[in-house]
DNA sequence: TTCAAATATCACATTTCTATCACATTTTTT
DNA sequence: AAAAAATGTGATAGAAATGTGATATTTGAA
């Protein structure tokens, strides 16, 4: 089931809000600041996390602002009032939905779902171009036509295809690879991995349609976040 | 690079760890007990600190508070044993992590990692002028469209263009592109990657739109720092 | 165990970047 | 104004990174 991560200062909210969650078959983590937030959703990776923007220390926008840098997690934001929505706006709020106080705790709950709906279709599927990615079933399309990919190609591929733009290290990918900690690999290999997908998807490394190669850097799936 | 200080009493302990995050690209500095580790710490600032609870002397614990009473420094402490724990609470555990024993050295560079990034989110897209900076995709746009970096001018635009009106000296520039220190690079290297970034951009030395030479000092990104 | 698929590495070709030089030009100093 | 010092810049050798087919090694299913 969906673990989601509950941030409130406020015990008596957290714990309404974690008993409706609860009622309703998710399993809830909860935090009490920002910092407690980070640390959490690092360790226990939430599927979506219900956070109020009225927060001691660290404020909620902040909270939301550098989960961002590394996730897209579906965040629902708690906030006072609507004068809020000016500075929320801020945020990409593509995978986002907020609640105004005073709320009801179904009315939480409902949207919950309906962002969870809405970030984890049944399948999370990933279309870029004319390639499709279905996460559950470890499938790949090109135009329909189902692709062949192993474990590894296909865990590369997810990476790189969820956040496209972003440059990874030959370092971040094995690191997102690789789940063993004591697994060392050559740095090489990851570009045999990337040789391989590329062929599987028929792309050209001189002139990529999907993977592009960042000298010194590492790889980027193509597409840009500003546009 | 970021600078992180192990401290542990086992010289063999250490000096895994230490090689461990070598090879991650960290630069590491070492203290075998308490008393050495807060003078290095004072005298290196380094990013995140690797510490050994167990400590001859003072112990781990009380390293961490007095380190706590003057800096936010995110500490990953290794502990020997889950009860531990009580007293790790003990502390404010915001920026904070700990690994329990035994831990391989790849789940130990893990953590860091983890942590690094949750103590220093990622830099902000820089913008100036008709110019924007992505650091996470190393890409730089002019009016929107691609101009293409390479790894050593990527880092320099970067360097001068997020401290606009700071003079940097050619010596500053050099450490802040390279990370390998034993690496020595003759002045005028960085006149000529003055010049590629300069062309790129389309910018004039005469009468410089973004960067501007200063005569016996370094180079400036034209701009003001109070606005 | 055996075998096939997946994974990891290697070796070599190719591409791209780095660092430097030499000479031109500009700025400062004398 | 001449000399000295600093900067601008095109060219380039060599270093470093990447692409890739082939090969070794491991894993997992039968």
């Amino acid at each position: 089931m969906k673990k989601i991560l509950v941030v409130d200062d406020e015990e008596n909210i957290r714990n309404l809000i974690t008993l409706y969650l609860q009622k309703s078959g998710f399993e809830v983590i909860q935090a009490a600041d920002g910092e407690e937030a980070l640390a959490l959703f690092e360790k226990e990776k939430p599927h979506l996390i219900v956070l109020d923007l009225m927060l001691p220390y660290i404020d909620g926008i902040t909270i939301a602002k550098r989960i961002r840098n590394y996730s897209n997690v579906p965040i629902l934001m708690l906030t006072a009032r609507a004068e809020e929505n000016d500075r929320i706006k801020g945020l990409e709020l593509g995978a986002d939905d907020y609640v105004v106080k005073p709320f009801s705790p179904r009315e939480v709950v409902a949207r919950v779902k309906s962002l969870l709906r809405r970030s984890y279709p049944d399948e999370q599927i990933i279309k870029v171009k004319d390639i499709k990615i279905y996460p559950k079933e470890m499938r790949v399309t090109k135009n329909g036509k189902e692709i062949a990919f192993t474990v590894k190609e296909f865990k590369l591929l997810m990476l790189l295809s969820a956040h496209p733009g972003k440059v990874f290290s030959r370092e971040q990918i094995m690191d997102a690879i690789y789940t063993d900690y004591d697994e060392v690999v050559f740095d090489r290999t990851i570009d045999a991995y990337i040789k391989n997908i590329r062929k599987k998807l028929g792309d050209n490394p001189k002139n990529p349609e999907y993977i592009e190669s960042v000298y010194g850097a590492g790889y980027r799936f193509k597409g840009d976040k500003n546009k």
